[in-house]
DNA sequence: CATTCATATGAATATATATTCATATGTTCA
DNA sequence: TGAACATATGAATATATATTCATATGAATG
């Protein structure tokens, strides 16, 4: 015999139980909400910001985007790696020095929608 | 009489002066730049995107929108707030209930572009 | 092959923030 | 007006993460 299943962290009696059933089942996979945040996390952060905002302009070297940011080396280098990792930069060798640049033109994109909602 | 101006964050040697110039000209104002990451913290939050997915689909009030979401109404409420403070989503009160709805269409452009890039 | 230079990375620290609990605020209705 | 309900909020805690320091890696060069 089932029990009428009562969701444990809503306390609230006038729960509009259509809506919500209509909701849970047109919403998207939990994984998609998952790889979207973790993919705005990354834009989440002045320093990103500004190194893709840079990169806009101009692949540059590690060096070249430390001057640019007035950051440390390493800060810089760290923050490098997650934008690597989530596939919005990429970089080419030469000697010593590590080249990068933008991957695509989501990122602009992106940008500019958002520009247009903090505009508004 | 003026030195050299050491930038102090960098110590590499073979900086490319011309570019760090060309690329600090043209980038974007610090202030814009904070703003945008800041937009896009909230954005990076999978309990605050789960949310905007939900209002997609239907405007829903706190208490709804904690049983679709399985969590704590203060939780819910909580990221409500933050979403409300940049503007994403707006709400209307109906007595003692407060319905939650999305603000206008940027957000879903701005999904749509990070799904994009996810796809690829 | 030892040195120098450019970058990457691990560990530690400091800071930000998401959730929970307890409670306040505000609305409806008897 | 008092009780019940829906939402908001402050404080505390736990967790995530950005930066720094120290050092490792790896390439060029004398």
């Amino acid at each position: 015999m089932e029990y009428e299943e009562k969701i444990p962290s809503c306390d609230c009696v006038s729960e509009h139980r259509d809506i919500v059933e209509k909701v849970r089942k047109e919403m998207s996979d939990d994984e998609i909400i998952y790889d979207m945040a973790e993919l705005f996390k990354v834009f989440g952060d002045s320093t990103r910001v500004k190194i893709l905002d840079a990169l806009f302009v101009s692949e540059m070297c590690v060096c070249d985007l430390a001057s640019v940011l007035e950051m440390k080396q390493s800060a810089v280098s760290h923050q490098l790696r997650i934008l690597k990792q989530a596939r919005l930069i990429k970089f080419r060798k030469e000697g010593k020095a590590v080249y990068y640049s933008m991957a695509d033109e989501h990122v602009r994109k992106i940008f500019d929608q958002a520009i247009n909602h903090l505009e508004e």
